[in-house]
DNA sequence: CGAATCTTTGAATCCTCTCAAGTCTTGTGG
DNA sequence: CCACAAGACTTGAGAGGATTCAAAGATTCG
């Protein structure tokens, strides 16, 4: 299953239609899996499908919440923007993971962050009543979401660990061998790269710094560049790095 | 409201008793604010209410997980210790927080980190199995639940961006305003403040770089010492450098 | 192709770490 | 209650790592 739309250009968010969670294949991975689709269709009419090119805002921080996310494939960042300009990657949402979750508090009217793709990414956006009508109908849709905000914590604090404690170097090494995984997962061999930006907002360092110890990994083969955004990688030798 | 029990002298776990739900004062603080605990009397007759000093542990990462515990006063941290045997906070509870909570879901059967009293703290320690048929029974404790989810993500969040994010300085002087917030809920006009490795290890940074940055701050007068561990403080002067 | 964006590299500065020694505080047992 | 031991905190000096500012290459997009 290599993704066959990398290779199409892609720049913006494409309305992928609505969505058919009865024939979704990858609904297993997801809070949905609790539903029986067939029984509350109805109420998943609403559900719509796009796909959101590198870069492309979900939603802002601070923006009226209307909607949640949940992730088919990809990747996304939620990103806090500092009082200083800086922005802070506070946790990276993967395949099955919700966007917005903070807002299914009541008291929650808007996101706590900004959700963006860094890699192209297909989502399912569904309207705030939508999940509120499934918890109040689906008992087993709750477990799903408590499973789903322990699992954000758990990326939040991944991040702080793994990217953020520690010489820059292991760091680095830490999340290449987390693209590795992710490669994996997307039936690639190379690594999808990052922005730089990006890791340095993932490691609360600056941008040059990043840049410096991947031209290091590179020179000392850990990374080769296949093509743009494409690298291949020595597994060992980041692990190695990694857990130094 | 000073806390009397700070001027005796405690090293160790007190048992003070079954929790008196009814008369509790601190209850509207938590998740059991939404219990009609008249109603629900036996069920929570197992709660006991403990206090712990300075540095002794709830339980230990790893440990098998039977209880949560709610903080009524004091401040816990959640700690994960790191391959290379340094210890790295995750998030604090205070008042009203649960440490423990990701035991609520089935497939963990024990606790990520190590919950430890920063300060002198008392905690109410509720069985496993109570939570759960609270959360059968009452409705609206799942609503309480989720709250409290969401706030352990924030209490991460913070972490993240406020205490590991930026210059050492101004990491410091943002746990220095944590603190001061924290005495006034105490009812306290001064800081009690935390040892140099907790402050360490939710800054990720070296015990010694803590040591000189606020040795830094004593002699600028942004912290003054009146007994050990309590501090008087210039929050102006911190605020500038917080947000420097 | 050209403009805008992203990445790389250099050199000087600043910050943090390491290792080491010394001081202060706290707890324990005589 | 005091003395001693253990633990916590401070300080110094040198090394190593990250930042800043600046400029030059790459890459991407129109």
């Amino acid at each position: 299953m290599t993704n066959s739309f990398n290779s199409i250009k892609c720049k913006d968010i494409t309305w992928e239609g609505r969505a058919d969670c009865l024939h979704c294949l990858i609904r297993r991975h997801d809070v949905l899996a609790t539903v029986d689709v067939a029984q509350h269709e109805e109420l998943l009419r609403p559900i719509i499908q796009y796909k959101y090119c590198r870069k492309n805002n979900l939603y802002n921080q601070g923006d009226e919440a209307t909607d949640l996310f949940i992730v088919r494939n990809g990747m996304l960042k939620l990103e806090e923007t500092l009082k200083d300009g800086t922005a802070r990657i506070v946790r990276l949402i993967h395949r099955g993971g919700i966007a917005g979750i903070e807002t299914l508090l009541d008291q929650n009217q808007s996101y706590e962050q900004s959700a963006i793709a860094v890699h192209e990414t297909e989502v399912c956006k569904i309207p705030f009543r939508v999940f509120h009508n499934l918890m109040n109908i689906v008992p087993e849709f709750i477990d799903a979401i408590m499973k789903q905000w322990q699992q954000q914590l758990e990326a939040s604090e991944n991040v702080l660990i793994n990217f953020s404690t520690g010489p820059l170097k292991q760091r680095l090494a830490r999340i290449m061998l987390m693209l590795v995984e992710e490669s994996y997962k997307q039936g690639n061999t190379e690594i999808n790269m990052l922005q730089i930006e990006d890791i340095a907002a993932l490691t609360g360092v600056t941008k040059e710094s990043v840049s410096r110890v991947l031209a290091e990994f590179k020179r000392s083969q850990l990374l080769i560049k296949i093509s743009p955004h494409r690298f291949d990688f020595d597994k060992e030798g980041l692990r190695e790095i990694a857990d130094s």
